[in-house]
DNA sequence: CAATAAAGTGCAATAAAAAGCTCTTTTAGT
DNA sequence: ACTAAAAGAGCTTTTTATTGCACTTTATTG
């Protein structure tokens, strides 16, 4: 499982939670569409801006963090 | 200051608190020397996957999680 | 069930990231 | 100050992310 997919993951499920349409989200965020749906369907390796716009709508943020072993 | 200079910060901090040169982290993460230098220069906007490669060389990662109010 | 909204997919154009090469500037060590 | 190593920059090519458009499939709900 990469990791990548661990944040797709908590993204669709935060929007969903949120209960915000991919295409609002689009709107909302300023992110295409198109990239949203490719990147929710794991197809995509997208750049840091995107991520950023993307997951700044719905309230979350990507953090650096010293590796933790053990993961949950 | 955009939150991207924050993280690139915290890469560089890293890899000189590690003594690791750039051309090391190169080699080491897989990722092209031009890529690095560009990225630490503050000149660009990594996919996650570079990105990705980049921070897991250097011990850390990156997280998701609900957005703090009042940054320190 | 029927109608509608939301989500997923193929194709194509554009923009931009990734990368290598060469050269210059800066930093570190003796 | 001198030398060597590391970092930064210009230029170019290749690869790929982003995007829109049109269409299909899957959920939702009245």
């Amino acid at each position: 499982m990469k990791h990548l997919d661990d944040l797709i993951q908590q993204i669709k499920e935060r929007r969903e939670i949120l209960k915000i349409t991919q295409e609002s989200l689009a709107d909302l965020s300023g992110v295409g569409l198109r990239t949203i749906k490719q990147l929710e369907g794991g197809k995509g390796n997208p750049t840091f801006n995107t991520l950023q716009e993307i997951v700044d709508v719905l309230g979350l943020e990507l953090v650096l963090q010293v590796k933790r072993l053990n993961k949950v």
